[in-house]
RNA sequence: GCGGAGUUAGCUCAGCGGUAGAGCAUCUCGCUUACACCGAGGGGGUCGGGGGUUCGAAUCCCUCACUCCGCACCA
């Protein structure tokens, strides 16, 4: 063998030489090959602002894993990298990184600033790469992407010059989420929703033109607040100024937004208001003469006071009830969030919050405030900058999303793709019916230009090369100044770094992909947009299984915020106790939903890649043969324990497959850390020790043993590879493999003449002896140094052999004097009934302590109820009818074991 | 309001029709030359409440309660 293990597992001695041996190998490259099945991923391109968090320590682990796992068993395998430009989180840092330089974006212009980010993306370029690599990413680095290559940004020409030659993307004036901060659109999905519990609802009268019949009474269901009511409700100065015209009352939350109001609507059908249709009020402050309209769809008679002033330029609600009635649309807030001139020369200039004051001011002082309401609400702001959105109608592009949508729904409903977990496919499925189109232009200056251009007599011209002049007349053109959503690059993906739109061999060998994870925060964003571009431009869905991985929280449950001071940086993690054990946690944690992590648990399992790591020292003390060396298991010679370790690896190793094929990470990991901790480590290591120390067996069952230790070792450190792939090639390394690394090594798979139940139910029967003796001896207060004789009687000849080959096993294990095989046990010995094996142990006299008494009291007790459960079953006519005969064999055997145990306890007491 | 998920041991979760499980934590005993990041053992649960189906329900159905996540609405 080559040289030992280091003393001490310790991560960072080799971790980092190991990846740049994989890289050196080239093993993360595949080669163009039709002869071999091919399995290929791309990465959910991380934004290139920055550092990855844990989120993305956790889907490219799980990538990571397939990949690896999939290589192994012999796919031609891609896990294609790279970053995304990430519109607008990358313009605001570079922002503001100017501007703690006091410098605005404005100030530099557009091409010096874009020349800024390109500088800092570079600057940037390579720390998510090399954090990658500190996770042990198995990537192909050298199909590397970013969205605005240009490769990239070909692709994206070309789809959105087809799309808009299809009819399916088109400019117009529509309402959509303004950011005031950005100064730009967003679509409706980047709008976040945020509790506003203390928000306010202002009550402002407008008085009814030529109407001086007594005031409506306010509808009993609004209550007033204590002080505005009898304050506002109009105070006699209040009286004598106005003379007593009918008013409306209007509620509202944006009162600033009065002052482009354009009609007041009523329900037709509400009979305090439904004289007044057609009629107009003057609005209060701007003294504009607006008509009461009536609006079935706008008005809620119940809600508020049942009359709604309506702002067709400010509110989507409003903006439709504009057009149904044809209402002018004045535009007062301006698109940095600050009032224009149509708000009046007292407003104009003024912030939209501080003009909010001043209406609501001015309103007081003329007594047309009726009252204020505290008003819980939820407000839509924008996720990236939390700038309260401000709807606004303006000119954007649109994709018509219906008919992407329609082949994308039918392609999860008929299963060519399949989500996983499957609980999304409902949501999906509720997204993708009620879809809106897309807004795709953004007002920003770091994004693909959208290829349209314009000529001063009002054509545009959209093309996939920049025309020289207008086609139409002649005239000089200029390229539209937005720029696309950064959602729109990377819904091409899958298909555009492998070189689409031109027919590479990439594409046609790795095109479609096969699995996709990622998180489900992105499903809407990403995933669905995907689907649709890949069957609209490449026919086929751009792959087969979606795996949504859940968020991590923090061992409490909460989110994870810098804010609340509990996130954890994978990096630190890595440092600390290795990237295996972090992989190993996050996978053994990964079912689909939300994952609680913890120090504690990640503690837990780096205890595990270092019993892994002893485990493997002391097989590599014992082992003197290489694997290339080694030849085949001849299992005929084999004992009963190295044929049970064998099954049972053989089972783990089914069971991993099985899971893998299902995303389960969970429960693969859960199957090889029982296996190897529980089976391999606590039973099987412990059963040779006499062996290989020679203390006990012949030369035969040494070889043996030490061929079947080599054996589980390969296998169980090739199981592990795909999620702890650094410790398992340090220790793999030194078992001497033909393979150059375990990564390019063969991924076990089950077979069926390791299969043996007979082994297994023998060994089985061992470790309950066993425990059952260890019991036993510490209900009757003996210590591990007493030593006592067991009688044992196999129920057949062989089992009889058996128990005598391994008589040594069971004084070893369970510490005892001798074992008689055949003797008919002394009366006074205690029996018991272990996995049908009859057994008695020959204690000595011993003063028994009041609590084992109580010990011994509580277990009659519980074994009587036990007893009478199973008693109570078998007595039921119906059972012994209904019941599948083996589960009323298995009540019969439960009986019969109740019972005996129960007689020997009480012979016991 | 619509859709989805959840409620099982102190904590985090698995089990999803046939004796209540795991990891961590806790307690007891043991430094047995791979590992104290260890080993052996113990304690701890009327599986959210109620009803139903069934010989049998944590598991299927209905219902209620609470929690979480989308989406829509929010004058």
């Amino acid at each position: 063998m080559k040289e030992e293990l280091e003393k001490r597992y310790e991560p960072k001695n080799f971790e980092q030489r190991i990846y740049k041996s994989w890289e050196e190998g080239g093993y993360f490259t595949p080669i163009v090959d039709r002869e071999r099945p091919k399995f290929s991923i791309v990465i959910p391109p991380p934004n290139v602002t920055g550092r990855l968090h844990i989120g993305h320590a956790l889907v490219n682990t799980l990538i990571d894993i397939v990949v690896r796992w999939k290589r192994m068993s012999g796919f031609n395998t891609l896990w294609v990298p790279g970053t995304d430009h990430a519109g607008i989180a990358t313009q605001m840092v570079v922002e503001r990184k100017l501007a703690a330089q006091g410098i605005s974006r404005f100030d530099i212009g557009r091409e010096a600033f874009v020349e800024k980010i390109w500088e800092w993306k570079h600057q940037h370029a390579t720390e998510i790469k090399d954090q990658l690599v500190r996770l042990g990413a198995s990537a192909d680095w050298s199909r590397e992407h970013f969205t605005l290559d240009d490769q990239l940004s070909r692709a994206v020409r070309h789809v959105f010059v087809k799309l808009y030659e299809d009819g399916l993307i088109y400019r117009d004036l529509a309402m959509v989420n303004w950011c005031p901060q950005c100064r730009t659109a967003i679509s409706d999905i980047e709008v976040e929703f945020r509790d506003r519990p203390n928000a306010k609802l202002w009550h402002i009268d407008y008085p009814v033109e030529g109407e001086t019949v007594p005031r409506v009474p306010r509808s009993s269901s609004v209550e007033a607040t204590p002080e505005s009511s009898e304050e506002l409700r109009g105070t006699p100065r209040n009286s004598e100024a106005l003379p007593p015209t009918r008013r409306l009352t209007v509620a509202t939350t944006r009162p600033e937004t009065m002052l482009g109001d354009t009609a007041v609507a009523v329900h037709p059908d509400d009979e305090r208001y439904k004289d007044l249709i057609g009629k107009f009020v003057t609005l209060p402050i701007v003294n504009r003469r607006i008509p009461v309209i009536g609006d079935a769809i706008l008005v809620d008679p119940a809600f508020g006071t049942g009359v709604v002033k309506v702002t067709p330029a400010h509110d989507k609600n409003d903006y439709q009830t504009g057009l149904r009635h044809d209402l002018p649309q004045v535009q007062v807030i301006g698109e940095d969030g600050k009032m224009t001139a149509n708000a009046g020369p007292a407003f104009e200039g003024l912030d939209r919050y501080v003009a909010r004051k001043n209406v609501v001011a001015l309103l007081e002082e003329q007594g047309l405030l009726a009252k204020i309401e505290q008003h819980a609400h939820t407000v839509g702001v924008h996720g990236k900058c939390d700038t309260d959105i401000e709807p606004m109608i303006s000119r954007q592009w649109f994709v018509k999303i219906e008919p992407l949508a329609t082949p994308a729904i039918e392609v999860v409903r008929n299963g060519q793709v399949q989500i996983l977990p499957q609980s999304w496919e409902a949501t999906y499925f509720n997204w993708m019916e009620n879809i809106h189109d897309w807004t795709i232009s953004r007002q920003l200056w770091w994004g693909h230009r959208i290829p349209a251009f314009h000529c001063p007599n009002g054509h545009t011209t959209v093309s996939i090369d920049d025309p020289a002049s207008c086609p139409q007349c002649g005239a000089e053109v200029t390229q539209e100044t937005d720029v696309l959503d950064t959602w729109f690059s990377s819904a091409l993906w899958p298909f555009s770094t492998l070189g689409w739109p031109d027919k590479t061999a990439d594409l046609d060998a790795f095109y479609p992909t096969d699995t996709l994870i990622t998180g489900f925060d992105i499903l809407f964003f990403w995933v669905a947009r995907m689907i649709m571009m890949g069957l609209r431009f490449t026919g086929r869905p751009p792959f087969s299984h979606v795996f949504l991985n859940g968020l991590v929280r923090d061992e409490q449950g909460q989110k994870m915020s810098k804010s609340k001071g509990n996130v954890i940086d994978p990096l630190d993690i890595v440092d600390e106790v290795g990237a295996d054990a972090l992989r190993f946690t996050l996978a053994i944690s990964a079912s689909g939903r939300d994952i609680p992590l913890g120090k504690s648990r990640i503690q837990g399992y780096s205890a595990f890649v270092n019993k892994i790591w002893n485990a493997s020292r002391f097989a590599l003390m014992h082992l003197d043969t290489e694997l290339k060396d080694a030849g085949p298991i001849d299992r005929d010679a084999l004992r009963t324990v190295e044929r049970w370790i064998l099954s049972r690896l053989n089972a783990t190793t089914a069971e991993v497959n099985r899971s893998l094929s299902a995303y389960r990470f969970d429960e693969a990991a859960n199957a090889l850390y029982h296996f190897f901790w529980h089976e391999f480590c606590d039973w099987y290591l412990e059963m040779v020790k006499p062996v290989l120390l020679g203390k006990h067996g012949q030369d035969a069952d040494r070889a043996a043993a030490k061929r079947v230790l080599l054996e589980v070792l390969d296998r169980s450190l090739r199981l592990l590879h795909p999620f702890m792939p650094f410790v398992t090639e340090e220790i793999w390394q030194k078992l001497g493999g033909v393979e150059p690394s375990i990564m390019v090594a063969p991924y076990p798979i089950s077979e069926v003449v390791l299969e043996d139940p007979q082994a297994e139910r023998l060994l089985v029967a061992v470790q309950a002896i066993i425990t059952a003796i260890r019991n036993a001896r510490a209900e009757r207060g003996f210590t591990p140094k007493d030593r006592f004789k067991l009688y044992i009687r196999g129920n057949t000849a062989r089992e009889s052999n058996f128990f005598r080959e391994y008589a040594y096993l069971l004084i070893d294990l369970a510490r005892l004097t001798e074992v008689i095989i055949e003797g008919e046990p002394p009366a006074g010995t205690h029996q018991d009934v272990v996995e049908g094996f009859h057994i008695a142990i020959e204690f000595p006299e011993k003063v028994v302590s009041p609590e084992q008494v109580e010990r011994t009291r509580r277990e009659i007790e519980k074994t009587e109820k036990e007893l009478a459960v199973v008693g109570g079953q078998l007595g039921n006519e119906q059972f012994v009818r209904n019941a599948p005969q083996a589960v009323v064999q298995q009540a019969q055997a439960r009986q019969a074991e109740l019972a005996a145990r129960l007689e020997k306890l009480q012979q016991n007491q």
